[in-house]
DNA sequence: TTCTTCATGTAATTAGTTACATGATTGA
DNA sequence: TCAATCATGTAACTAATTACATGAAGAA
Protein backbone atom coordinates (compact mmCIF):
# COMPACT_ATOMS: atom_id res chain seq x y z
CA UNK A 1 0.00 0.00 0.00
CA UNK A 2 2.01 3.32 -1.10
CA UNK A 3 1.01 6.48 -2.40
CA UNK A 4 3.58 8.19 -4.19
CA UNK A 5 4.82 6.58 -7.06
CA UNK A 6 8.13 4.94 -6.33
CA UNK A 7 7.59 5.48 -2.46
CA UNK A 8 7.24 2.03 -0.85
CA UNK A 9 6.41 1.75 3.18
CA UNK A 10 10.10 1.33 3.84
CA UNK A 11 10.53 4.98 1.74
CA UNK A 12 7.80 5.93 4.71
CA UNK A 13 9.34 4.88 7.34
CA UNK A 14 12.54 6.36 6.78
CA UNK A 15 11.04 9.42 5.57
CA UNK A 16 9.09 9.45 9.60
CA UNK A 17 12.28 9.07 11.26
CA UNK A 18 13.68 12.26 9.03
CA UNK A 19 10.63 13.73 10.31
CA UNK A 20 12.20 13.72 13.92
CA UNK A 21 15.30 15.12 12.97
CA UNK A 22 18.06 15.02 10.86
CA UNK A 23 20.70 11.85 10.44
CA UNK A 24 23.43 10.96 9.19
CA UNK A 25 23.00 7.17 7.24
CA UNK A 26 24.93 5.48 10.35
CA UNK A 27 22.65 6.81 12.27
CA UNK A 28 19.48 6.45 11.18
CA UNK A 29 20.30 2.92 10.47
CA UNK A 30 21.04 2.28 14.01
CA UNK A 31 18.01 4.28 14.79
CA UNK A 32 16.17 1.48 12.61
CA UNK A 33 17.77 -1.08 14.73
CA UNK A 34 17.16 0.51 18.02
CA UNK A 35 13.21 0.98 16.59
CA UNK A 36 11.72 0.11 13.40
CA UNK A 37 13.62 -3.17 13.08
CA UNK A 38 10.48 -4.81 15.50
CA UNK A 39 7.94 -3.85 12.69
CA UNK A 40 9.41 -3.03 9.59
CA UNK A 41 12.28 -5.26 9.49
CA UNK A 42 15.08 -4.42 7.07
CA UNK A 43 18.55 -5.02 6.45
CA UNK A 44 21.54 -2.42 6.45
CA UNK A 45 22.23 -1.64 2.70
CA UNK A 46 18.69 -1.11 2.18
CA UNK A 47 18.62 1.45 4.11
CA UNK A 48 21.46 3.37 2.41
CA UNK A 49 19.74 3.76 -0.64
CA UNK A 50 16.27 4.67 0.66
CA UNK A 51 17.31 8.09 1.75
CA UNK A 52 18.59 8.17 -2.12
CA UNK A 53 15.41 7.82 -2.94
CA UNK A 54 13.72 10.25 -0.89
CA UNK A 55 16.18 13.26 -2.28
CA UNK A 56 15.06 11.70 -5.82
CA UNK A 57 11.55 12.20 -5.17
CA UNK A 58 12.08 15.41 -3.59
CA UNK A 59 11.43 14.39 0.20
CA UNK A 60 14.45 15.00 1.54
CA UNK A 61 17.57 16.80 1.32
CA UNK A 62 21.45 15.50 1.07
CA UNK A 63 24.32 17.22 2.90
CA UNK A 64 27.78 16.09 2.32
CA UNK A 65 30.43 16.42 4.85
CA UNK A 66 34.23 15.28 5.43
CA UNK A 67 35.58 13.10 7.89
CA UNK A 68 39.40 13.01 6.83
CA UNK A 69 39.06 11.09 3.49
CA UNK A 70 35.28 9.83 3.60
CA UNK A 71 32.26 10.99 3.26
CA UNK A 72 29.07 11.31 5.44
CA UNK A 73 25.74 12.13 4.32
CA UNK A 74 23.35 14.12 6.63
CA UNK A 75 19.48 13.82 5.81
CA UNK A 76 16.74 16.35 6.03
CA UNK A 77 13.11 16.15 5.32
CA UNK A 78 12.17 19.15 3.22
CA UNK A 79 8.35 20.73 3.49
CA UNK A 80 7.40 18.49 0.38
CA UNK A 81 8.43 15.13 2.24
CA UNK A 82 6.39 16.44 5.10
CA UNK A 83 3.58 16.77 3.41
CA UNK A 84 3.77 13.12 1.68
CA UNK A 85 4.68 11.50 5.07
CA UNK A 86 1.34 13.17 6.67
CA UNK A 87 -0.89 11.78 3.15
CA UNK A 88 0.51 8.28 3.62
CA UNK A 89 -0.33 8.36 7.54
CA UNK A 90 -3.90 9.64 6.39
CA UNK A 91 -4.55 6.27 5.04
CA UNK A 92 -5.29 2.58 7.13
CA UNK A 93 -1.92 0.76 6.72
CA UNK A 94 -1.61 -3.05 6.19
CA UNK A 95 -2.39 -5.62 9.17
CA UNK A 96 0.23 -7.56 10.32
CA UNK A 97 2.39 -10.33 8.51
CA UNK A 98 4.10 -12.96 10.07
CA UNK A 99 6.73 -15.18 8.75
CA UNK A 100 7.56 -17.47 11.45
CA UNK A 101 10.27 -20.31 10.15
CA UNK A 102 9.64 -22.28 13.48
CA UNK A 103 5.96 -22.62 13.12
CA UNK A 104 6.07 -23.87 9.94
CA UNK A 105 8.42 -26.32 11.35
CA UNK A 106 6.18 -27.75 13.96
CA UNK A 107 3.10 -27.60 10.86
CA UNK A 108 5.35 -30.54 9.40
CA UNK A 109 6.10 -31.92 13.02
CA UNK A 110 4.78 -35.15 12.35
CA UNK A 111 7.28 -36.22 9.84
CA UNK A 112 10.11 -35.35 12.31
CA UNK A 113 10.96 -35.85 16.01
CA UNK A 114 9.79 -35.09 19.40
CA UNK A 115 12.83 -33.81 20.40
CA UNK A 116 13.22 -31.22 17.73
CA UNK A 117 10.05 -29.61 18.41
CA UNK A 118 11.14 -29.26 21.80
CA UNK A 119 14.23 -27.54 20.43
CA UNK A 120 12.44 -25.47 18.54
CA UNK A 121 9.86 -23.84 20.93
CA UNK A 122 13.04 -23.72 23.53
CA UNK A 123 14.60 -21.72 20.41
CA UNK A 124 11.46 -19.11 20.28
CA UNK A 125 11.94 -18.93 23.85
CA UNK A 126 15.29 -17.88 23.86
CA UNK A 127 14.65 -15.42 20.66
CA UNK A 128 11.52 -13.80 22.87
CA UNK A 129 14.55 -13.60 25.83
CA UNK A 130 16.78 -11.60 23.25
CA UNK A 131 13.80 -9.45 22.14
CA UNK A 132 12.53 -8.81 25.06
CA UNK A 133 16.21 -7.49 27.10
CA UNK A 134 16.03 -4.37 25.00
CA UNK A 135 12.32 -3.88 25.31
CA UNK A 136 12.71 -4.10 29.33
CA UNK A 137 15.31 -1.52 28.71
CA UNK A 138 13.64 0.94 26.66
CA UNK A 139 10.59 0.33 29.39
CA UNK A 140 12.57 1.15 32.19
CA UNK A 141 14.36 4.40 30.54
CA UNK A 142 11.04 5.84 29.94
CA UNK A 143 9.99 5.04 33.63
CA UNK A 144 12.60 6.92 34.67
CA UNK A 145 11.98 9.81 32.50
CA UNK A 146 15.24 8.81 30.43
CA UNK A 147 13.41 7.43 27.20
CA UNK A 148 14.59 9.15 24.18
CA UNK A 149 12.73 11.62 22.33
CA UNK A 150 10.46 11.71 25.38
CA UNK A 151 7.67 14.15 23.54
CA UNK A 152 7.49 10.88 21.17
CA UNK A 153 6.49 8.95 24.24
CA UNK A 154 2.78 8.79 23.67
CA UNK A 155 2.84 7.05 20.16
CA UNK A 156 6.11 5.00 20.97
CA UNK A 157 4.24 3.57 24.01
CA UNK A 158 1.70 2.15 21.69
CA UNK A 159 4.36 0.48 20.01
CA UNK A 160 5.83 -0.72 23.11
CA UNK A 161 2.58 -2.22 24.44
CA UNK A 162 2.08 -4.02 21.14
CA UNK A 163 5.70 -5.68 21.07
CA UNK A 164 5.39 -6.40 25.06
CA UNK A 165 1.93 -7.96 24.71
CA UNK A 166 3.24 -10.03 21.54
CA UNK A 167 6.52 -11.55 23.49
CA UNK A 168 4.19 -12.34 26.40
CA UNK A 169 1.71 -14.63 23.70
CA UNK A 170 4.89 -15.87 22.06
CA UNK A 171 5.78 -17.04 25.55
CA UNK A 172 2.90 -18.08 26.66
CA UNK A 173 2.22 -20.22 23.55
CA UNK A 174 5.70 -21.76 23.45
CA UNK A 175 5.36 -22.74 27.26
CA UNK A 176 1.96 -24.73 26.33
CA UNK A 177 3.33 -25.97 23.49
CA UNK A 178 6.16 -27.92 25.24
CA UNK A 179 3.78 -29.45 27.92
CA UNK A 180 1.53 -30.52 24.97
CA UNK A 181 4.46 -31.66 23.13
CA UNK A 182 5.44 -33.74 26.45
CA UNK A 183 2.13 -35.62 26.45
CA UNK A 184 3.02 -37.10 23.11
CA UNK A 185 4.49 -40.30 22.19
CA UNK A 186 8.04 -40.50 20.75
CA UNK A 187 6.91 -40.77 16.82
CA UNK A 188 5.00 -37.24 16.55
CA UNK A 189 2.37 -38.96 13.64
CA UNK A 190 1.29 -40.92 16.29
CA UNK A 191 0.01 -37.75 18.85
CA UNK A 192 -3.46 -37.15 18.82
CA UNK A 193 -5.10 -33.89 19.82
CA UNK A 194 -6.71 -33.51 23.00
CA UNK A 195 -10.20 -32.32 22.58
CA UNK A 196 -10.50 -30.14 25.79
CA UNK A 197 -7.34 -28.24 24.42
CA UNK A 198 -8.88 -27.90 20.92
CA UNK A 199 -12.17 -26.85 22.42
CA UNK A 200 -10.47 -24.48 24.52
CA UNK A 201 -8.66 -23.09 21.39
CA UNK A 202 -12.20 -23.69 19.48
CA UNK A 203 -13.77 -21.16 22.34
CA UNK A 204 -11.06 -18.38 22.32
CA UNK A 205 -11.46 -17.77 18.33
CA UNK A 206 -15.47 -17.72 19.00
CA UNK A 207 -14.90 -14.80 21.51
CA UNK A 208 -13.15 -12.75 18.35
CA UNK A 209 -14.37 -10.48 15.66
CA UNK A 210 -15.44 -12.59 12.51
CA UNK A 211 -17.17 -15.67 14.67
CA UNK B 1 18.40 -20.79 7.80
CA UNK B 2 18.86 -23.29 4.72
CA UNK B 3 20.51 -26.66 4.68
CA UNK B 4 20.90 -28.32 0.98
CA UNK B 5 22.45 -25.87 -1.51
CA UNK B 6 19.19 -23.61 -3.24
CA UNK B 7 16.81 -25.02 -0.76
CA UNK B 8 15.10 -22.08 0.96
CA UNK B 9 12.51 -22.13 3.89
CA UNK B 10 9.54 -21.52 1.16
CA UNK B 11 11.06 -24.79 -1.07
CA UNK B 12 10.54 -26.75 2.48
CA UNK B 13 7.23 -25.33 3.45
CA UNK B 14 6.49 -26.92 0.15
CA UNK B 15 8.20 -30.07 0.05
CA UNK B 16 6.19 -30.41 4.10
CA UNK B 17 3.15 -30.32 1.74
CA UNK B 18 4.58 -32.78 -0.82
CA UNK B 19 4.96 -35.35 2.12
CA UNK B 20 1.27 -35.50 3.20
CA UNK B 21 0.14 -36.44 -0.72
CA UNK B 22 1.24 -35.32 -4.06
CA UNK B 23 -0.66 -32.29 -5.60
CA UNK B 24 -1.23 -30.86 -8.88
CA UNK B 25 0.09 -27.15 -8.55
CA UNK B 26 -2.93 -25.45 -8.29
CA UNK B 27 -4.42 -27.30 -5.53
CA UNK B 28 -0.96 -27.00 -3.83
CA UNK B 29 -1.21 -23.07 -4.05
CA UNK B 30 -5.20 -23.35 -2.21
CA UNK B 31 -3.29 -25.65 0.29
CA UNK B 32 -0.64 -23.25 0.76
CA UNK B 33 -3.88 -20.14 0.53
CA UNK B 34 -5.55 -22.52 3.36
CA UNK B 35 -2.16 -22.96 5.40
CA UNK B 36 0.89 -21.76 5.11
CA UNK B 37 -0.33 -18.35 4.17
CA UNK B 38 -0.07 -17.51 7.57
CA UNK B 39 3.08 -18.12 8.64
CA UNK B 40 4.65 -17.84 5.43
CA UNK B 41 2.73 -16.03 3.40
CA UNK B 42 4.28 -15.91 -0.74
CA UNK B 43 2.20 -15.49 -4.00
CA UNK B 44 1.11 -17.47 -6.29
CA UNK B 45 3.83 -16.98 -9.04
CA UNK B 46 6.26 -17.84 -6.10
CA UNK B 47 4.58 -21.50 -5.80
CA UNK B 48 4.41 -22.44 -9.01
CA UNK B 49 8.15 -21.89 -9.28
CA UNK B 50 9.30 -23.50 -6.44
CA UNK B 51 7.77 -27.27 -6.89
CA UNK B 52 10.25 -27.08 -10.39
CA UNK B 53 13.14 -26.38 -7.87
CA UNK B 54 12.34 -29.30 -5.92
CA UNK B 55 12.64 -31.60 -8.83
CA UNK B 56 15.65 -30.23 -9.89
CA UNK B 57 17.04 -30.59 -6.64
CA UNK B 58 15.66 -34.40 -6.96
CA UNK B 59 13.19 -33.97 -3.44
CA UNK B 60 10.35 -34.49 -5.78
CA UNK B 61 8.97 -35.64 -9.24
CA UNK B 62 6.74 -34.39 -11.50
CA UNK B 63 4.30 -35.67 -13.79
CA UNK B 64 2.59 -34.06 -16.72
CA UNK B 65 -1.12 -34.96 -17.49
CA UNK B 66 -3.15 -33.59 -20.40
CA UNK B 67 -6.70 -31.78 -19.55
CA UNK B 68 -7.84 -30.91 -22.85
CA UNK B 69 -5.11 -28.95 -24.53
CA UNK B 70 -3.67 -27.68 -21.86
CA UNK B 71 -1.05 -29.78 -19.24
CA UNK B 72 -1.27 -30.10 -15.77
CA UNK B 73 1.25 -30.74 -13.47
CA UNK B 74 1.50 -33.28 -10.68
CA UNK B 75 4.04 -33.44 -8.09
CA UNK B 76 5.40 -35.91 -5.44
CA UNK B 77 7.99 -36.27 -3.08
CA UNK B 78 11.14 -38.74 -3.43
CA UNK B 79 12.64 -40.06 -1.02
CA UNK B 80 15.73 -37.80 -1.03
CA UNK B 81 13.08 -35.15 -0.42
CA UNK B 82 11.65 -37.16 2.80
CA UNK B 83 15.62 -37.26 4.08
CA UNK B 84 15.76 -33.46 3.43
CA UNK B 85 12.66 -32.90 4.62
CA UNK B 86 13.71 -34.81 8.54
CA UNK B 87 17.37 -32.63 8.11
CA UNK B 88 16.06 -29.60 7.71
CA UNK B 89 12.67 -30.09 10.28
CA UNK B 90 15.86 -30.98 12.82
CA UNK B 91 17.26 -28.03 12.86
CA UNK B 92 15.72 -24.96 14.94
CA UNK B 93 14.26 -22.42 12.96
CA UNK B 94 14.36 -18.82 12.91
CA UNK B 95 11.90 -16.77 15.44
CA UNK B 96 9.07 -14.73 14.40
CA UNK B 97 8.88 -11.60 12.33
CA UNK B 98 6.42 -9.00 12.45
CA UNK B 99 5.83 -6.94 9.50
CA UNK B 100 3.13 -3.83 10.66
CA UNK B 101 2.60 -1.16 8.31
CA UNK B 102 -0.30 0.01 10.57
CA UNK B 103 2.06 -0.05 13.74
CA UNK B 104 4.46 1.76 11.52
CA UNK B 105 1.74 4.28 11.10
CA UNK B 106 1.25 4.73 14.57
CA UNK B 107 4.76 4.80 15.64
CA UNK B 108 4.78 8.04 13.51
CA UNK B 109 1.34 9.47 14.44
CA UNK B 110 1.84 12.27 15.92
CA UNK B 111 3.01 13.69 12.61
CA UNK B 112 -1.07 12.77 11.61
CA UNK B 113 -4.28 12.92 12.95
CA UNK B 114 -5.90 11.76 15.62
CA UNK B 115 -9.10 10.18 13.76
CA UNK B 116 -5.94 8.61 10.94
CA UNK B 117 -4.84 6.66 14.37
CA UNK B 118 -9.04 5.67 14.98
CA UNK B 119 -8.92 4.50 11.37
CA UNK B 120 -6.10 2.22 11.31
CA UNK B 121 -6.68 0.62 14.13
CA UNK B 122 -10.44 -0.17 13.30
CA UNK B 123 -8.54 -1.13 9.92
CA UNK B 124 -6.83 -3.54 12.21
CA UNK B 125 -9.88 -5.06 13.95
CA UNK B 126 -11.48 -5.90 10.57
CA UNK B 127 -8.21 -7.60 9.80
CA UNK B 128 -8.72 -9.49 12.52
CA UNK B 129 -12.27 -10.37 11.46
CA UNK B 130 -11.54 -11.09 8.00
CA UNK B 131 -8.60 -13.64 9.46
CA UNK B 132 -10.51 -15.74 12.50
CA UNK B 133 -13.34 -16.01 10.26
CA UNK B 134 -11.19 -18.67 8.32
CA UNK B 135 -9.98 -19.63 11.68
CA UNK B 136 -13.38 -20.25 13.34
CA UNK B 137 -14.16 -22.48 10.30
CA UNK B 138 -11.19 -24.23 10.80
CA UNK B 139 -11.61 -24.63 14.72
CA UNK B 140 -15.33 -26.05 14.29
CA UNK B 141 -14.72 -28.46 11.30
CA UNK B 142 -11.84 -30.12 13.73
CA UNK B 143 -13.99 -29.69 16.82
CA UNK B 144 -16.58 -32.05 14.94
CA UNK B 145 -14.33 -34.07 13.45
CA UNK B 146 -14.42 -33.31 9.93
CA UNK B 147 -11.21 -30.95 9.81
CA UNK B 148 -8.78 -32.03 6.81
CA UNK B 149 -5.83 -34.13 7.60
CA UNK B 150 -7.58 -35.62 10.92
CA UNK B 151 -4.38 -37.42 11.32
CA UNK B 152 -2.10 -34.00 11.68
CA UNK B 153 -4.84 -32.80 13.84
CA UNK B 154 -1.90 -32.40 16.74
CA UNK B 155 0.64 -30.81 15.26
CA UNK B 156 -2.35 -28.26 12.96
CA UNK B 157 -3.55 -27.64 16.69
CA UNK B 158 -0.47 -26.22 17.71
CA UNK B 159 -0.38 -23.96 14.65
CA UNK B 160 -4.12 -22.98 15.07
CA UNK B 161 -3.31 -22.32 19.05
CA UNK B 162 -0.73 -19.77 18.14
CA UNK B 163 -3.00 -18.02 15.67
CA UNK B 164 -5.53 -17.97 17.87
CA UNK B 165 -3.72 -16.34 20.74
CA UNK B 166 -2.18 -13.99 18.13
CA UNK B 167 -5.55 -12.78 17.04
CA UNK B 168 -6.69 -12.57 20.27
CA UNK B 169 -3.66 -10.39 21.23
CA UNK B 170 -4.17 -7.88 18.38
CA UNK B 171 -7.65 -7.54 19.57
CA UNK B 172 -6.98 -6.93 23.03
CA UNK B 173 -4.28 -4.36 21.96
CA UNK B 174 -6.12 -2.54 19.14
CA UNK B 175 -9.11 -1.95 21.71
CA UNK B 176 -6.88 -0.61 23.86
CA UNK B 177 -5.13 1.60 21.92
CA UNK B 178 -8.56 3.08 20.25
CA UNK B 179 -9.46 3.76 24.31
CA UNK B 180 -5.61 4.97 24.93
CA UNK B 181 -5.92 7.17 21.59
CA UNK B 182 -10.00 8.63 22.72
CA UNK B 183 -7.92 10.50 25.81
CA UNK B 184 -5.58 12.43 23.46
CA UNK B 185 -6.28 15.60 23.08
CA UNK B 186 -7.12 16.72 18.81
CA UNK B 187 -3.34 17.03 18.12
CA UNK B 188 -1.50 14.12 18.28
CA UNK B 189 1.52 15.49 18.79
CA UNK B 190 0.59 17.02 22.04
CA UNK B 191 -0.47 13.64 23.78
CA UNK B 192 1.31 12.83 26.67
CA UNK B 193 1.61 9.16 28.50
CA UNK B 194 -0.33 7.83 31.32
CA UNK B 195 2.01 6.60 34.02
CA UNK B 196 0.16 4.02 35.29
CA UNK B 197 -0.50 2.38 31.52
CA UNK B 198 3.13 2.77 31.33
CA UNK B 199 4.07 0.96 34.15
CA UNK B 200 1.56 -1.61 32.89
CA UNK B 201 3.32 -2.25 29.89
CA UNK B 202 6.93 -2.02 32.32
CA UNK B 203 5.47 -4.41 34.65
CA UNK B 204 4.31 -6.95 31.48
CA UNK B 205 7.64 -7.11 30.37
CA UNK B 206 9.59 -7.99 33.33
CA UNK B 207 7.62 -10.87 34.08
CA UNK B 208 8.78 -12.15 30.26
CA UNK B 209 12.29 -14.58 29.69
CA UNK B 210 15.41 -11.73 29.36
CA UNK B 211 14.11 -9.48 31.79
C1' DT C 1 52.23 0.60 15.82
C1' DT C 2 49.05 -2.73 15.45
C1' DC C 3 44.53 -4.42 16.55
C1' DT C 4 39.80 -3.77 17.13
C1' DT C 5 35.69 -1.58 16.73
C1' DC C 6 33.16 2.11 14.75
C1' DA C 7 31.67 4.14 10.53
C1' DT C 8 30.42 4.31 5.58
C1' DG C 9 29.31 2.61 1.78
C1' DT C 10 28.79 -0.46 -3.16
C1' DA C 11 28.12 -4.66 -6.10
C1' DA C 12 26.33 -8.95 -7.10
C1' DT C 13 22.75 -11.93 -6.44
C1' DT C 14 18.31 -13.83 -5.08
C1' DA C 15 13.69 -13.80 -3.60
C1' DG C 16 9.42 -12.20 -4.31
C1' DT C 17 5.62 -9.47 -6.59
C1' DT C 18 2.60 -7.56 -10.27
C1' DA C 19 0.80 -8.03 -14.38
C1' DC C 20 -0.49 -10.60 -18.07
C1' DA C 21 -2.40 -14.48 -20.87
C1' DT C 22 -5.41 -18.12 -22.03
C1' DG C 23 -7.79 -22.77 -21.93
C1' DA C 24 -11.59 -25.54 -19.51
C1' DT C 25 -15.97 -25.90 -17.33
C1' DT C 26 -20.39 -24.81 -15.85
C1' DG C 27 -24.60 -22.58 -15.53
C1' DA C 28 -27.94 -19.13 -17.50
C1' DT D 1 -23.82 -19.71 -27.01
C1' DC D 2 -22.25 -16.44 -23.97
C1' DA D 3 -20.48 -14.98 -19.64
C1' DA D 4 -18.44 -16.04 -15.50
C1' DT D 5 -15.42 -18.54 -12.91
C1' DC D 6 -12.07 -22.12 -12.32
C1' DA D 7 -7.56 -23.66 -13.59
C1' DT D 8 -2.74 -23.17 -15.24
C1' DG D 9 0.93 -20.96 -16.08
C1' DT D 10 4.99 -17.23 -17.81
C1' DA D 11 7.44 -12.75 -18.17
C1' DA D 12 8.90 -8.51 -16.59
C1' DC D 13 10.04 -6.09 -12.80
C1' DT D 14 11.23 -4.61 -8.00
C1' DA D 15 12.57 -5.17 -3.45
C1' DA D 16 15.63 -7.06 -0.44
C1' DT D 17 19.66 -9.78 1.09
C1' DT D 18 24.52 -11.35 1.27
C1' DA D 19 28.93 -10.40 0.65
C1' DC D 20 32.49 -7.43 0.16
C1' DA D 21 35.54 -3.36 0.90
C1' DT D 22 37.86 0.14 3.39
C1' DG D 23 38.78 4.48 6.14
C1' DA D 24 38.81 6.61 11.01
C1' DA D 25 39.44 6.52 15.90
C1' DG D 26 40.70 4.77 20.07
C1' DA D 27 42.87 1.19 22.96
C1' DA D 28 46.71 -1.82 24.14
Amino acid sequence: MSTAKGATTTSFAILGLLAIKPWTTYDLIRQVDRSLRRMWPRTQSKLYEEPKKLVALGFAEATEERVGKRRRTWYAITPAGRAALAGWLAEPGDGPMLEFEQLVKIHFADRGTKEAVRAGLAATLAWVAAQNEENVAAARAYLDGAGEFPERAAVNHLVGRFLTDFYAMVTDWANWAIETVDTWPDDPSRATVDPAALAETARRAEQLPGA
